[in-house]
RNA sequence: GGGCAGAUACCAGAGUGGCCAAAUGGGGCUGACUGUAACUCAGCUGGCUUACGCCUUCGGUGGUUCGAAUCCAUCUCUGCCCA
């Protein structure tokens, strides 16, 4: 994989670059639309493609090994041949999920022992398997396995966190260069930085991923509970560290602000669910504010969601329409929304790169800045 | 004409003497959501009030009782059955 550097703006430290794949070229800044169990939930491909102008998307190791699971997508041919999607594909690692399903979760040394959410068997991720899992994926990006360290975190069990993390990472490493893509075209292992929002933590940890040489790195374990001044505080010190002439990626983040934050920070790559799981549950994103629609107020508004939408959609469906379909309870309401976000999201950041290359990134930053947070 | 059952908040529907401004659903209103166990979750939903609390409610009217959505009488309406 190869990242070239295009532009670089002369106040920030915002850039542009194409990151080629065995599966094609990406433009970034990205946004990549999350599609955890091998499907953007509620969007088709076509969309995707047409509508969207998604580059790459996500699929998430966790869910994909629990259901279909590795067997059956091997004898796909991998996730690209089994869903159908012929672009990029980046694989999460199941870290967050031993997170977000802490309950259940036991870590140790050896690996993440937790038990599924949908029967309750017990399983056990180790580094090493979880290479060996996202081999049979076959994304193009793979994510090491890691522990994302939760936000409220005291400086003990993050430091412990940290050296658990660099371990497992190691173990990945070495896994993967032990092992070979099956599929026929190249796969690149992304590191990840955690630390929580210690800095000296955060710095150890940058400069290990940034010593593995890798094809991209990530920041991790933000957006967890700490606070957004935090957040740009660890994102503008990590990025200080990560080698510049290879993308990064920022995991799971965020709201439109966030990522023009991040983007003015330096960071190239960014997923998140909340186009996406926002749209279903009636938050729309647009460059004026935050819409709920599900709220009286549109009931009679016949005028699009957004004027020059980012969506074609946009140019046939009212918020009256929409505020209907979720009404309702219909499905095209959940498509429609859905389809709108995850469009403006891929606007925003299409918007950022031009804005970097135009070298007026500062100036479109702060006329938009205050609109994306505004809540109509 | 006779018999039986019923009338409770926006709707449906519990409640059969004090713990009832009244369960539960639905609907409505508002909010949350950041590497997706999420078409999910939370709050509010008689009036006034930040709250404590106060006031007005369970088809109408009149009773019984210290106290009634609950008991009695009567009227109105609805459903079912018999003629």
């Amino acid at each position: 994989m190869q990242f070239q550097l295009q532009h670089i703006d002369a106040k920030t430290n915002a850039r542009t670059g194409l990151l080629n794949t065995g599966h094609g070229a990406i433009e970034t800044p990205v946004f990549m639309p999350v599609g955890t169990q091998g499907t953007v939930k509620a969007v088709h491909f076509r969309e995707l493609k047409n509508e969207i102008g998604a580059q790459i998307i996500l699929g998430n190791t966790y869910h994909l090994y629990l259901r279909p699971g590795v067997e059956i997508i091997e004898q796909a041919g991998g996730l690209h041949r089994f869903n159908g999607w012929n672009g990029p594909i980046l694989t999460d690692s199941g870290g967050f999920q031993v997170f977000s399903l802490a309950e259940n979760r036991k870590l140790h040394e050896e690996g993440a022992e937790f038990r599924s959410h949908i029967d309750g068997s017990k399983h056990l991720f180790t580094p090493e398997k979880v290479m060996d899992i996202e081999r049979s994926i076959g994304a193009d990006i793979v994510m090491a396995f890691d522990e994302c360290t939760p936000g409220e975190a005291n400086y003990e069990y993050a430091k412990r966190s940290l050296g658990l993390t660099e371990r497992w990472l190691d173990r990945c490493i070495k896994r993967f260069n032990e092992t070979e893509s099956k599929y026929g075209y190249q796969q690149s292992l992304f590191p990840i930085v955690q630390g929580c929002i210690y800095p000296e933590l955060r710095r150890q940890a940058a400069e290990n991923v940034a010593s593995k040489n890798a094809d991209g790195n990530a920041i991790g374990g933000l957006a967890v509970g700490e606070s957004v001044e935090k957040m740009y505080e660890m994102i503008e010190l990590v990025n200080g560290i990560l080698p510049k002439d290879k993308p990064r990626y920022l995991m799971g983040v965020g709201t439109p602000a966030n990522i023009v934050e991040a983007i003015e920070r330096g960071v190239d790559m960014f997923d998140c669910i909340m186009p996406t799981r926002n749209g279903r549950n009636g938050q729309l994103f647009t460059y004026e504010g935050i819409i709920n629609i599900k709220n009286k107020k549109w009931e009679n508004d016949f005028s699009p969601v957004e004027k020059n939408g980012a969506s074609p959609l946009d140019r046939f469906h009212t918020k009256a329409y929409l505020h209907h379909l979720f009404a309702v309870n219909e499905i095209l309401g959940l498509q429609i929304a859905s389809i709108h976000n995850l469009a403006f999201y891929t606007r925003l950041v299409s918007d950022a790169r031009k804005h970097i290359i135009e070298g007026d990134f500062s100036r479109w930053k702060a006329s938009s800045l205050p609109g994306l947070k505004n809540r109509l």
